[in-house]
DNA sequence: ATTGGCACTCGGCGTTATCGAGTGCCAGAG
DNA sequence: CTCTGGCACTCGATAACGCCGAGTGCCAAT
């Protein structure tokens, strides 16, 4: 059972490798005769044809029918991503379009996530997915009420790294904009420095308990209130390239790309399936362990078909990433595409994308 | 040339629309025999048969090769919506439905119109879209500029009907918030009621000349809150429904998906094909002729493959109507689906949801 | 005007044959 | 023991053929 005597040897891992980049590029069960003509591997076809049968003993490849070319499986992919793939290089020019366009919505999160989607899919002609930053774990630093209308109010947060969340509820309309004023302030005073998910309602009660308001107009305005600080987390996803995957061999039987299709519509789908699995740190994470130096601590991660447990996606990959805001707030971005997909063009796109936009976050406010 | 002469007799009329409602259902060219047997007709399939050939001979009617059954043309579906079909009423149960939903996300309005879309999508078995109130044309209210870090201020907008728009600019971060707060005060009393598309940087520079804030600093804020302001009209789209789309006969080549799912998928030719024609009056209204009394004046309207103008959208067609929310603003529903679409049970649901978010939107600020 | 009858068309489908890309295996060479 | 050229075999894809039947248009009879 040793990880190391499984250890794929020296030709194995060539031809795997081979295997994998031409079908991602063709699109068709490759074959031995091919692999020796485009791979100069200093070998006959014959010899590869015994590899290629080794490999598929031991689950890397499969063939769709006798008498077809090898196809890579979910093993194939996966060992194709941890050990033998060689990330490209983003082209300059690339990065500075892609720093370029980031650059220019640094100023609104949702803008900025828009952008980076719409990079991501273009960039790798896939689909891609952007996730606003989880804000349950972030902190309080400054609440606003405002009368919008008799009985209408904004209520409005400003949370860690000046993330905005605004939501209108309805209260009481013989409150008037002062009181609320009032209990804002109270509010602000009291739990700024709160974690939004360890604010309780009693806790606001207290904070608000000397504002002069009525108590049964006060319990209602912060039950509203309260309300909206548990929901502060939205689930919005940004998803852009929809087409571009119908372009796809895959997806060409209207099942499967009905299946896709559907996945990518359900925001909590597409939210569970994006989301760092927080305390089960064992999940296949992209190891990074052939990054070059300077990115060594990338993390990205990349789940393969069957992996994505996913009833109907089992010809898709997600590949995924968290960027960073400041104070810890997090989020996702990620790329979705047919199994078969160019992980490693992929993998340096999101990787840019990400540094950029962490890049950008963490330095926002110091730039002018 | 006159459309009276034109004008279908009896039977051509009962058959065009027997023909259309066959198609819709069975989604196959619908033939002679076919006919007699299921909409009692008192004929013979040989009479139907010439019928049909004189309908095809006026362009209502098309056959996709000889000895096949008819199919509609874009004429043949534009007649019966304009005068054959009748408009199936909604079950109670879906009314109720349809209205407890909507009732819920009343407060928020892009809630409103994700909940609205996700009812037209199900309930229709099509793709549907709403689109946010356009707002370059309603009235500033409120307008409040908060500082969320140094450097960072939220123009926050309140405009006619108690719309909310914000925005994050930046600015220099020499200013405080009571600064910020004199500006916003002094421009809301100056050029509250005024037009957002009327207020020029001018006026701005005017309204907020007296407080005492340095001009170049004052300047800049004032154009980044003007050009907030300019922008209030982003042009969000809330598509639901897209598999529904994939599980229709016209989609099954990928090519037709393909096109459609594109041009779901872009905000600005959405936007373009969803809104009402301003000045263009004559642009085929839904006339409404037949509807019952009550709803005479809802005004939907209906476009038909060729009638988009719309490379790769000819097979399907848009149904829209306009929502109102107080002070004349206004902003798009649509059902978008194959051309063979069950045109009645669509304009049916459609002129519902309408009617429902009007009602609720007038009433809101009344109600507790 | 309507209708039953009839000849005609043509797409869809199942059958069959053919082709060729690709494999597995093996015997012989290095 | 490894590698390779050769060979038999498999099987999907494509094309050709024929048949069936749904559906039409036309016409003569009522």
């Amino acid at each position: 059972m040793s990880r190391e005597l499984n250890r794929l040897d020296g030709r194995k891992r060539t031809i795997l490798r081979a295997v994998v980049e031409e079908y991602v590029e063709q699109a068709e069960p490759v074959a031995s005769r091919c692999l020796v003509e485009r791979y100069n591997l200093n070998l006959s076809s014959a010899s590869v044809r015994s590899t290629l049968a080794e490999l598929e003993q031991l689950g890397y490849l499969e063939q769709p029918h006798t008498s077809a070319g090898r196809v890579p499986t979910d093993r194939g992919y996966r060992t194709y991503i941890d050990e033998l793939m060689e990330l490209e290089p983003l082209a300059q020019e690339t990065k500075e379009h892609i720093r370029a366009q980031l650059q220019e919505s640094i100023d609104e999160i949702p803008e900025l996530l828009r952008q980076a989607s719409g990079l991501l899919s273009q960039g790798t002609g896939y689909v891609s997915i952007a996730l606003q930053p989880r804000v349950a774990s972030s902190v309080l630093r400054q609440i606003k009420l405002l009368m919008i209308e008799p009985g209408r109010v904004l209520v409005l947060l400003v949370l860690s790294a000046g993330v905005v969340r605004d939501r209108i509820v309805r209260i009481p309309d013989i409150l008037d904009q002062g009181q609320l004023a009032r209990i804002a302030a109270a509010i602000e005073q009291q739990l700024a420095g709160c974690k939004l998910r360890d604010i309780s309602f009693v806790m606001m009660q207290l904070a608000a308990a000397d504002t002069q308001v009525p108590e049964s107009l006060l319990n209602q305005v912060l039950f509203e209130t309260w309300t909206a600080i548990q929901q502060a987390d939205q689930l919005a996803t940004y998803v852009d390239g929809m087409p571009n995957l119908l372009r796809h061999r895959e997806f060409h039987s209207i099942a499967r790309a009905r299946d896709v299709v559907s996945a990518l519509s359900s925001d909590g789908l597409l939210t569970g399936l994006m989301e760092p699995p927080e305390h089960e740190a064992k999940a296949i994470p992209g190891s990074g362990e052939n990054l070059p130096a300077a990115s060594a601590a990338v993390p990205w991660m990349v789940r393969i078909g069957q992996e994505l447990q996913q009833q109907g996606l089992e010809d898709c990959s997600f590949v995924t990433t968290t960027y960073h805001l400041p104070e810890r707030l997090v989020g996702s971005i990620g790329v979705v595409g047919p199994r078969r997909m160019a992980y490693s063009r992929v993998i340096s796109h999101i990787s840019f994308v990400r540094q950029t936009i962490d890049h950008l976050l963490t330095w926002r406010s110091s730039r002018s």
